[in-house]
DNA sequence: CCCTGATTCGC
DNA sequence: GCGAATCAGG
């Protein structure tokens, strides 16, 4: 007997590419959804890979068309305008909540670019100027030295090697990297952008 | 680090 | 055919 009872085993629907599905999965790549937002709105069961090994499978990478009826060279990047902005963005965002979402599937990102911005003026008397202190206070008392760094102090160094308020942060480091969270996360997104 | 799609390859 | 793992890029 045939006992592929790969199926229903826990409840768990492992896809299976029906027409319905299939057909779901065609028009949300053509709406331009990401991989894993569609494999999001399929259902748990489905991978942002299932979703792009799918795509693959049918044939239907290539979901824009740029309507190339000219293959012109680029027409000079139109500068539509330059708003100008001051000086920093005063980013005041961090407070995550912590919200029960598994998978939060965005709502829309489709359109965006031409948002026409009027700022009243209590909006620009609300923002800030930029704190500029991207860099974490330490206290004296935590401050390291060269010779104070251990397998398990943030080794990122503040201040200028050359005067005497130089030290390390000394934070607990993460086991990922030399750096404790915070410098972690900063030297990361520094470095990765331009890498290669 | 987050994310994206593309490709490979054992199942 | 399927999709996890990997790759390559932003």
């Amino acid at each position: 007997m045939k006992d592929s009872v790969l199926t229903m085993v826990s409840g768990a629907q492992p896809a299976g590419w029906t027409d319905e599905r299939v057909d779901l999965l065609k028009k949300l790549w053509m709406e331009g959804l990401s991989a894993s937002q569609i494999a999001g709105e399929l259902g748990e069961g489905v991978t942002r890979n299932a979703v792009i090994g799918k795509v693959h499978r049918l044939k239907l990478s290539a979901r824009a068309k740029p309507t190339n009826t000219t293959p012109r060279a680029r027409p000079a990047a139109p500068r539509p305008a330059a708003p100008r902005r001051v000086a920093g963005p005063a980013p005041s965002m961090s407070a995550s909540a912590s919200i029960n979402k598994p998978r939060p599937s965005m709502p829309r990102p489709q359109v965006m670019g031409a948002t026409a911005l009027a700022m009243t003026p209590d909006m620009q008397a609300e923002l800030y100027v930029a704190p500029a202190t991207s860099e974490l206070f330490i206290p004296e008392d935590k401050r390291l030295s060269l010779l104070q760094l251990n397998e398990h102090t943030c080794k990122w160094p503040i201040g200028d090697p050359l005067t005497k308020d130089f030290y390390f942060c000394g934070q607990h480091s993460l086991e990922s990297g030399p750096y404790c969270e915070f410098h972690s996360r900063k030297a990361y997104h520094q470095l990765d952008k331009k890498r290669r």
